[in-house]
RNA sequence: GCGCCCGUAGCUCAAUCGGAUAGAGCAUCAGCCUUCUAAGCUGAGGGUUAGUGGUUCGAAUCCACUCGGGCGUACCA
């Protein structure tokens, strides 16, 4: 809301300060209190360009703003050239009744309304229980769509499968050897199938309905689609206990019983596109400026994973959205730009298309890294996480660490700290906020926005402010792709609402003044929940 | 070797497209509950931002090199 009112003053100082409109305006908070509300660097981003003194130039611009003074008490040259605002105590107090009129839609804006977005997350294969290392994609890729979903976007949440192919055949076969093995027959189980727990829970399954009937059945047959069948609906549960539903599941093969992937192929060889060497097919991909061209199709005949990704993103564009953002492990850097770049010589827009790269997550046990595995069966589930810990925990732990930051999760320090994690602090300010409502109540307070004036001390005052930045916040974690900036902005808010109650009492306080400080509680109850909303975190009423 | 990501307090991480005195939580130490939830508040200690150079009014952030870690580098996905 601050920095929405500076937009607009410098805007309409256009055509007294042309230069103005030279550079990217953008104030800042600074970390220091007597540094003003908020900050520009204007001047001396300006001085470069017109090789003048940045004081002087703050001191023109300054002269040329129409401020009003009910608004803005005080602006300042300070340090190299920043022009410092600070804000009347009246008009940060302002937010309290737009908070309050908006409630729950508090924060929401209209910029990207009317566009369509497709997250496209998780996307394992059916061949194992999630990991906790799915679980980060899971809960980014949920949490960049409620951000997306805030600024106006409608999302469609997808998960893009494949259960053919190799690992599909060495899961229905991992599944048929342990069913063998329980009737009794001593065949070998292969080193590098398939060893966890969960493909002997299957077997046993299997024979208790079918007892041994199936000792002819072929590993493709009856085990994997029972094994499929199972692990899907495993997996569906576990991403439902931390919230996450996806509206879309797109599997591979409807590309190849479409006739996506072969028509797919011809335009690429009509249009010589690409080209046949060793048996096999090649993409031109050295004309967009890649290294080497690419195997399309190997000279067994089968497609590298390239051909159907570049037929599955098409139907994406095809399904007119606006946005597609793809959310991988960071096991897939190299494989997009091939994907990519084979949309581009298509002709696509390869702008709306944002990738984005979570880095992997390090699990700690026992003081040691352990390397996850599928396969080896050395990993441990998000499901057993959500046990241990909590959805909320999970869903929060995951979110506070930026994306491209290389996790460390050390599963003892987890169970051990669950109840010192941040995510608590911030559910006790709304749950505290909470019993205040509940407390006035019976003493018969109501809060009113008629004296929000009075709120001028120094604890309300660091509240207030930091209300006013909520909208902001969700908007450039929304453009960035950061989700973390929610939950250092949630804590922030936290530790002054916590300082605020500490200090401001409302009951015992004198009646105009207990209802203004209880309207700004409302406001900050309304933001906390609002922001652990996007984050995909309850807000309890009480702890 | 080459490409991408990263290296910040004892630990896990922040730091608003380069901003003013690098911040939180945990851990450690010292205080604060007859009044709205002490899962809280106040204070203390803890840093050459891996290292060396460079760019400029100004660098954790940009550039170069070195060291250390992760992920790739397929006619696997």
């Amino acid at each position: 809301m601050l920095k929405k009112y500076l937009y607009k003053i410098f805007e309409s100082a256009n055509k007294r300060l042309p230069y103005i409109s030279e550079i990217v305006l953008v104030f800042d908070t600074p970390k220091i209190e007597t540094h003003g509300d908020l900050s520009s660097n204007a001047a001396m981003i300006l001085s470069k360009k017109l090789k003048r003194n940045p004081k002087e130039i703050a001191a023109e611009i300054i002269s040329n703003l129409e401020l009003d003074n009910a608004v803005i008490s005080k602006t300042e040259i300070a340090g190299p050239g920043f022009i410092n605002f600070y804000f009347t105590p009246e008009f940060v107090a302002e937010i309290v009744k737009e908070i309050n009129k908006a409630g729950d839609d508090f924060g929401k804006s209209k910029k990207y309304f009317g566009k369509k977005a497709n997250v496209e997350f998780v996307s394992a294969n059916p061949t194992g229980p999630l990991t906790v290392g799915h679980g980060r994609g899971a809960v980014t890729g949920d949490t960049i769509s409620n951000l997306l979903e805030w600024v106006g976007y409608k999302v469609d949440r997808e998960y893009y499968f494949n259960n053919a192919g190799r690992q599909m055949r060495v899961l229905g076969d991992s599944v048929r050897i342990r069913y063998l093995n329980l009737l009794g027959n001593q065949v070998v189980f292969p080193e590098d199938y398939y060893q966890g727990e969960y493909i002997n829970d299957i077997a046993k399954k299997i024979k208790d309905e079918f007892s041994d009937k199936l000792v002819n059945e072929s590993a493709e047959g009856k085990f994997k689609e029972i094994a499929e069948a199972e692990i899907f609906s495993d997996i569906k549960n576990c991403l439902s206990r931390i919230n996450i539903h996806h509206k879309i599941f797109f599997n591979e093969k409807s590309l190849y019983d479409g006739g996506k992937i072969d028509g797919l192929l011809k335009r690429f060889r009509d249009s010589g596109l690409s080209y046949e060497k060793d048996g096999a097919v090649w993409l031109k991909l050295s004309q967009m400026g890649l290294d080497t061209d690419k195997v399309i199709v190997k000279n067994t005949g089968e497609p590298t994973y390239r051909l159907p990704d570049i037929a599955y993103h098409e139907t994406k564009f095809g399904r007119g959205y606006d946005l597609m953002v793809d959310l991988f492990g960071s096991d897939h850097t190299a494989t997009y730009p091939d994907v990519i770049a084979g949309l581009k010589t298509l002709g696509y827009d390869d702008k709306k298309i944002k990738v984005l790269i979570n880095q992997f997550v390090t699990i700690v046990k026992d003081g040691e890294a352990v390397k996850m595995s599928t396969r080896k069966a050395n990993y441990i589930t998000l499901d057993e996480l959500i046990d241990e810990v909590g959805s909320d925990v999970v869903r929060y732990f995951i979110n506070m660490r930026a994306i491209s930051s290389h996790m460390n999760f050390d599963i003892d320090l987890a169970k051990k700290q669950s109840d010192e994690n941040p995510v608590f602090y911030l559910q006790y300010a709304h749950a505290r906020i909470c019993s205040i409502i509940r407390t006035v109540k019976e003493e018969k307070l109501e809060p009113a926005e008629s004296n929000l004036h009075l709120l001028t001390a120094e604890e309300e005052q660091s509240l207030l402010k930091k209300l006013c930045g909520f909208e902001e916040e969700v908007l450039y974690s929304a453009e960035n792709y950061e989700p973390q900036k929610i939950c250092t902005y949630l804590e922030d808010l936290a530790s002054a609402f916590h300082k605020f109650y500490t200090f401001r009492r409302i009951l015992g306080s004198e009646k105009n003044i207990a209802e203004a400080r209880l309207a700004l509680a409302v406001a900050t109850k309304i933001i906390i929940k609002n922001g652990l909303s996007i984050l995909g975190v309850s807000a309890p009423e009480k702890m």
